[in-house]
DNA sequence: GTCTATAGGCAGATAGAC
DNA sequence: GTCTATCTGCCTATAGAC
């Protein structure tokens, strides 16, 4: 059994990625979960510090999927792909990254969460800069921004008709030299 | 002077692609313009009015946008140079593209919304596709999906610090063969 | 930790006067 | 076209009982 705290993040988290943040409420979180809103504010007093946790447990998440990705893949290009791989997950369940929709709102969010929000693409960037280097690719922090820009935004794009050969075809050149 | 509409429309584009379509309100464009909510409820009886007015509107702005790059560059790398120089334009101001916004926030505009923001990345596309091909490239369509994609995410991973350089590092490799 | 009850404000939207 | 006035509902958030 998950507690009640887990299921508001994974909720929160999900409609995140289909509606923006300001796209739900805590009703939406309480009767899908089948509590009440004050019990939501009991875990999360203000909608921001909502904001905050949700970003906070997938830069953690993530650091853990990153270990585990070089612990399952032997190659650096066997990594990247499984990177597409956790990105067309996303495609399946019609969700866009959540720390890109936040991206996107980032006139809207606090100053906090906006910072976390680099955070997670500092560590991302980073861990994509790892990957080519140990590839010998030329240019690898070229290749990390570029390789970064186009699956957030082929995501993006494929979300449109659910396509997952968008997000394909963009990345295509970044596996082979 | 602009009429009331033509300052509507403005100002909710610029709110669109700095919070999200979500992230504002009637009053938030009552307040600046100076006038009162029930005016613009007049322009647009919906606010779902209001948001299929915008995306109509910068599809028909594109539509002239992509002649007048063709009219004013002579290589289809030219053209491509002068989409990504637009696409700079939003970050200089801190915004992100408006139907990449609405894309983003797809499961809460209306169907018919997210019919015209799907018709806007088909136009789009298509245009691409034209200069890759005039430009003789192989894989035409694979080019015009991976720019379009490195295009988006670029600018909303570029916005996040403002460093306009990620948008030229990510999408270096399109411009010469 | 979850509830009932409620505050206080803001949202989208409408009716009818000017 | 723009206004005042208003409706209804939803939103975030809190107080206090269980």
């Amino acid at each position: 059994m998950t507690d009640t705290k887990t299921k508001i993040l994974d909720l929160a988290e999900s409609l995140t990625q289909t509606r923006g943040f300001n796209g739900f409420s805590y009703i939406d979180l309480a009767n899908e979960i089948g509590i009440k809103t004050a019990s939501i504010h009991y875990h999360f007093k203000l909608k921001d510090d909502l904001a905050a946790a949700l970003v906070e447990r997938l830069r953690e998440q993530h650091a853990l999927g990153f270990a585990a990705m070089e612990a399952a893949n032997e190659t650096p290009e066997g990594r990247l792909q499984a990177a597409i791989d956790y990105f067309k997950g996303y495609l399946a369940k019609e969700e866009f990254c959540m720390c890109g929709m936040m991206a996107a709102e980032l006139q809207s969010v606090s100053p906090r969460v906006a910072s976390l929000v680099k955070a997670y693409f500092r560590d991302f960037e980073a861990w994509l800069y790892k990957q080519f280097e140990l590839a010998g690719r030329e240019n690898a922090d070229e290749l990390a921004i570029g390789f970064l820009s186009t699956l957030e935004g082929s995501l993006l794009i494929a979300r449109l008709t659910g396509d997952a050969d968008v997000i394909s075809k963009a990345l295509k050149g970044y596996l082979k030299e």
